[in-house]
DNA sequence: TGCACGATGAAC
DNA sequence: TTCATCGTGCAC
């Protein structure tokens, strides 16, 4: 349940995904899976703007694979990369736009085992695959909720990575993290 | 039907 | 810097 109505609305996510990126961070990544929950703080974000960013999956365009992508806000985009790790990503704007957040890395708070530092250690760590792919996250055994103890934060805006391969879209600063928080992937 | 290549992570 | 490992997307 959601008792102290902590759960982010749909609202949350049907906006400018650098916004979402920046405004994710601090914030707590929840899933409850074989009545075991675990909860992390979201510490570093990566916004994919839409067709038009050539480091996004929809530039592509519209695909099996991306299909979540294109869809409406508020859902989880999860991949699989390289063969092995698996990426999570929160749909923003609205339906057709195919934007998205990536989660870079969490700050553990609660059942978290391993590491939580890059996109795919924070996937196994939360027990995230590609069955999540889809999921609504308005789901209260999976979701994005306020901060239980909102602080002070201070962003650093980075180029994303891996994405060189994207010309002058590699470039942009749409990497986003917490300043000084030890769960960072990179500087 | 085949093939090159990742929004990564770990080892060397 | 190299490599593991396999689903996607696109070229034949």
């Amino acid at each position: 349940m959601d008792p102290a109505g902590s759960i982010l609305p749909r609202a949350f996510y049907d906006r400018d995904p650098v916004l979402v990126a920046r405004e994710l961070l601090g914030k707590q990544l929840v899933l409850v899976a074989g009545g075991v929950e675990r909860a992390g703080r979201i510490v570093e974000t990566e916004a994919y703007l839409g067709p038009h960013d050539l480091a996004a999956h929809s530039a592509r365009g519209r695909t099996a694979r991306t299909e979540v992508m294109f869809g409406p806000p508020g859902h989880a985009y999860v991949y699989l990369i390289y063969g092995m790790h698996h990426c999570m990503n929160v749909v923003t704007q609205s339906e057709g736009q195919a934007s998205a957040v990536l989660l870079r890395a969490l700050e553990p708070l609660r059942g978290i085992g391993g590491h939580t530092r890059g996109p795919g250690l924070l996937c196994k760590a939360m027990g995230i695959d590609r069955a999540c792919n889809g999921r609504d996250l308005t789901d209260p055994a999976f979701h994005v909720a306020h901060s239980e103890a909102p602080e002070r934060i201070v962003i650093v805006r980075r180029p994303r990575i891996g994405v060189d391969y994207a010309g002058h879209w590699a470039k942009r600063l749409l990497r986003f993290y917490i300043r000084g928080n030890p769960y960072i992937s990179r500087e």
